[in-house]
Order: structure tokens, then sequence, then C-alpha cells
DNA sequence: TTGCTGACCGACG
DNA sequence: CCGTCGGCCAGCA
């Protein structure tokens, strides 16, 4: 049978193609890929992003509000932030700041 | 094989 | 405003 493995390769390229100083959401990944509600397989797929060949830039990946939800599993939890300030992100009480602005949102910047 | 969990989101009361 | 529930997909016991 078919693996259905596309899904979180999916997932991966579009984080990939995440430009540098951007960030964006589990939700619009999931909608671009047309399973909208399927945010948390997005999660998931950023999980399992190690057994990617490539780098995932996963903490360029936060939730809605702009949180880092995901910090605890970067092995520290300073480093997903650490990560984004290096990238001239502001990251204040565990939030992105303008977190509107920095939202790249792959429905409108990709067809 | 069934059932539960998870880095989420949106709707409902 | 806050708490709760369903839905989506994949991995594990």
């Amino acid at each position: 049978m078919e693996k259905k493995n596309d899904f979180f390769e999916q997932v991966w390229e579009v984080v990939k193609l995440i430009p540098y100083s951007r960030v964006t959401s589990y939700g619009a990944i999931a909608r671009y890929l047309g399973t909208a509600g399927a945010a948390r397989t997005v999660g998931y797929a950023m999980n399992a992003s190690h057994r990617s060949a490539t780098q995932i830039p996963a903490h360029r990946v936060l939730n809605r509000n702009g949180m880092l939800t995901g910090k605890h599993h970067f092995g520290t939890d300073r480093l997903m932030q650490q990560l984004l300030e290096s990238e001239s992100i502001v990251v204040e009480n565990d939030i992105v700041v303008n977190f509107d602005q920095l939202f790249w949102d792959p429905n409108k910047e990709l067809f």
C-alpha cells in the first residue's frame, strides 16, 4: 500500500519555503495543503521533522496566536526563541511581537 | 485492530 | 471572557 507520507513531506516543503525573518502558523499550512483542521497533524509533522533529510526551520512555525507552543520540543526552551531572535524576530513572553507583520501566509504568497 | 494522544483551530454556550 | 468539544492525520501500545 502506498504510504501517505506525502502530507508530512508537503508540510516540510512549505516550512522550508518560509523566507528568512518570517513566520507562519500550523493552521495556515494545513489550509494551504487543503486539509484545514488538520493543524495538529502539521504540528505532529514538525515533531517528526527530525527524520527529514534536510533541516526544517520549525521555529518559524507557531500557532495562530504567534505563541511558541512547541518550544519545549527544541531540546531547550530557549532554543526556539534564540533561533527567532537570531532572525531579527522579537519574542516577548513566548510570543512573537509584530506577528501580523512577520506572518507569512502560504495561501497568499504561494498559489 | 482498536483506542488514545498530540508543537492546533474554530465553533458553541 | 472562559471552558468545552469535535475534527483532522499519523504514531504507538
